[in-house]
DNA sequence: GTGAAAGCGCTAACAT
DNA sequence: ATGTTAGCGCTTTCAC
């Protein structure tokens, strides 16, 4: 029945010729305008429905300006953390008719600022991202070029028109640390990203405010805040560990650091627990399952992803920007005994 | 100096206004057409640079009818296992100049459907997906009319035109199922999803396959094949762990499987390598560091992901649809011990 | 209430 | 080698 060949897609040109009205008539039809007749609104419903019409989005974002699509970058979706934001942040803004470009940027500046330039490109009506650094003016000059709303996670940035989702690390930490403190720890190691990102510096505000609390020292020499990644965790918690006299305790910030240092903790043979007191921060699949329990200070990650939706789509009704806090709450467990 | 307001985008008509060409030239030079002066390739890249300006990719898009936008859908990206494989293929997408649209189908088939048809209307170029379920007639018809080129991920789906990354569990599964057979387990359960999908049909054939090489019968009333998801799995395991006799050896398949079985066993207090055999089907990030160490049927989800992105390349520069074998490999650890 | 026409930003004929 | 023009599929004035 229809005239024409297989071969392009059914436009709102086909709609038209076979409900033999204008162009604009069927546009109104689609978009519900109330200036239709019911007569012209049956005709065309007919015609889009033999026809299988579907209107193409591409074209619909070139006139209106808005594509109904966010760009999500972050450093390594395979990070348990990340993987469980986008999933509720994707779900949140499907529910919504918009759709996530995922972007992971390697934990590279280079790379997270292509992504940037590529999303503005494309014109997405927004973009939620955890920057690797927030230090970078590369990275702050093209954020800035954007114009379109940006919702950061765990990261500020004096100076950029965003909204924010962070968490409070903070008194998670404190927690944490006072635990260790209590429990007679004074050489405790910490491992995690640099200082130039939010979550480090929020952290170790927590970590320090424990210390003070307590009247005691921080030794120096025992942190190593140089990288988010397992390898960097890795590598410098088999240093510590040769030290001597070495760490009593160890806290690690983020999935990736804990889980390099577990691996070297597994093959030096120093068992958590006993030989060494250990708190994770932040917690990743199947991790309630494990023995030895690990103590842990951890964050919602659903939560997260789905506040970021929603700082985005209040931001692109017109709202406000806005900052969201999240709480963290720390656990102890078996893995914070022994060490001493 | 540009005189235009900050309104709206620089657009190839402000470029052509500065250099005072037609809009077409700064369109040749744009894409490197080779009919170009050098005087007028200066003149145009200077306006350019002048003007920061970026060619828009959805009017390129609406004129090549290429988006350079790839869909990709799955069950739920935080799944461990399509985390690495979204990452990988993301990767290899980005290299190549092509975006990933992510869509998570939460295991729902009218989700799923959803997100194809949202992707169609988007003109993505292609689309990689690990379907719900493969016998479903709607979605069979809706991808059909994607008229894009498809990689399925683990997935046989007959009369559909596609790519497809596939892993051989079965000899894995055989491995696996020898081992239990070989230390004298007969009553194997066996937990995952459902036969409408490639994965639980294969794995089930490695299983059977070692039961008539050892001439023993399966005990049908031990498997529960019924869902991925964790939720399942966990109900699963209680009601066979309350069977009498029980089983004395468990297998689970996907990560969300191994996960509500090990939540269940822990809370039955039933110790796997000790009370029960135990072997998970993928392995999870921090897989090697927990005791009890795990016995495995292992494979290589960023080899996946790259190789799903590959195959969609492939098929997009004209190239002939492909279907690629990945391996498993089984590790036998503490975890399949006792249970006899 | 409906139709005709302009234009979103771009590229590819087609002229010259 | 460069400019002019049509048109990708859609929406939105503006007439009638």
């Amino acid at each position: 029945m229809p005239e024409e060949t297989f071969t392009g897609n059914i436009t709102i040109r086909d709609v038209a010729a076979r409900a033999g009205v204008a162009l604009s008539s069927v546009s109104r039809v689609m978009s519900g305008h109330p200036d239709v007749s019911p007569a012209m609104r049956a005709r065309v419903e007919e015609a889009v429905a033999a026809l299988g019409y579907e209107p193409d989005l591409l074209a619909q974002s070139l006139r209106s300006g808005s594509t109904r699509t966010i760009g999500f970058i972050i450093r390594d979706i395979s990070n348990p953390l990340y993987a469980l934001i986008a999933r509720a942040c994707e779900q949140e803004l499907r529910r919504h008719g918009y759709s996530m470009i995922l972007m992971n940027s390697d934990g590279s500046i280079e790379t997270e600022s292509k992504n940037f330039l590529l999303l503005r490109r494309r014109r997405v009506d927004g973009v939620i991202a955890s920057l690797v650094a927030e230090d970078s003016p590369s990275v702050k000059k093209t954020i800035v070029s954007l114009r379109a709303p940006l919702v950061l996670l765990d990261r500020e940035v004096k100076g950029l028109q965003a909204s924010a989702v962070i968490t409070d690390h903070h008194d998670g930490v404190y927690e944490a640390t006072k635990h260790l403190l209590d429990a007679g720890h004074t050489k405790i190691s910490f491992i995690t990203g640099a200082e130039n990102v939010y979550s480090t510096r929020n952290r170790m505000s927590g970590f320090k405010q424990a210390f003070a609390d307590a009247g005691k020292e921080i030794n120096e020499a025992l942190l190593a805040l140089g990288g988010f990644d397992a390898e960097y965790a890795f590598v410098h918690t088999r240093t510590l560990m040769a030290k001597k006299p070495r760490p009593t305790a160890l806290i690690t910030g983020g999935i990736g650091s804990t889980s390099g240092a577990l691996r070297a903790l597994n093959e030096m043979g120093i068992k958590i627990g006993k030989d060494l007191a250990f708190v994770a921060l932040d917690e990743w699949p199947l991790f309630d399952v494990f023995s030895p329990q690990i103590s842990s200070v951890y964050r919602d990650a659903k939560a997260i992803g789905a506040e970021a939706a929603h700082l985005m789509l209040e931001v692109l009704k017109g709202g406000p920007q806005k900052e969201s806090v999240m709480e963290t709450k720390f656990t102890a467990r078996f893995s914070s005994e022994g060490g001493l």
